[in-house]
DNA sequence: TCTTGCCTTGACGCCGGTGTGAAGGCATAA
DNA sequence: TTATGCCTTCACACCGGCGTCAAGGCAAGA
């Protein structure tokens, strides 16, 4: 399949789909014409980037993932590797669930208080 | 003060200070040099900015508080302008939250996994 | 006077994934 | 033959909050 088909089947865009043979992630035969010819195991890979791009992983990240399915497995999560991003990543996910945990707080408080500001201030001067 | 005393004070450059002036949202005078001059009132404005970009806020959010703060207020998010904002970022961390919740999910699943498909290939060729 | 160290404006670089052109080749149908 | 519609590579644009360098002015001490 072209170039666009794989695209159209795989929810993107041709650049996308050369950015990511770019970062060494898709790796299409060529026909004589020099287009880019991609078979059903690619598709496969590129269900997979995007899928993991959703979960907030970065391309260098995937790499792994895609060479495990490359490699036979029916799923790109079940090599060392890729288990050692999904343990890294998992720690950052935890991290930033801190974080925004911290600044919903934060949020709620300065909200609590503006709304707190504005009784007072409408019992002494009613609104 | 001049813009290198602020910076050092408010713990960031003058680079980053000019940025926030082109942004409007500092406004120094000017001595005959042409050089900036802050007053203390600049550096409480500056904390302000530092405090909200560090929970997330972009520049553009920021503006309302620092009005706010301009006006006379004792703090920057009793304004109803502020207070909008505060209500939408809020929304914002908690979607973000709910999606960082999933993520998080999907990762612990896809580890469990993981450890469950090697413990079965362990069984079938020991290791 | 010369040096040092602050200040000024202007402008490019970065990151990461992709959009969006430009300029041209190939394939197929009318 | 020509029009259409895919393909190719190259390369700039975007976002946001700065870092960083360049080229030059101002202030003050040795």
């Amino acid at each position: 399949m072209l170039i666009g088909e794989l695209a159209e089947r795989a929810g993107t865009s041709p650049r996308t789909l050369r950015y990511y043979e770019e970062q060494g992630l898709v790796r299409p035969r060529r026909d004589a014409n020099g287009y880019r010819q991609y078979d059903d195991a690619e598709l496969r890979v590129v269900h997979e980037i995007r899928t993991l791009l959703a979960d907030g992983f970065g391309l260098d990240d995937i790499k792994p993932f895609v060479d495990c399915l490359r490699a036979g497995n029916e799923a790109g999560h079940v090599c060392p590797d890729a288990v050692a991003v999904l343990r890294r990543r998992l720690a950052e996910v935890d991290g930033y669930l801190t974080q925004l945990t911290d600044v919903r707080q934060r949020l709620h408080d300065q909200l609590n208080q503006a709304i707190e500001h504005r009784e007072i201030r409408c019992l002494m001067n009613p609104c």
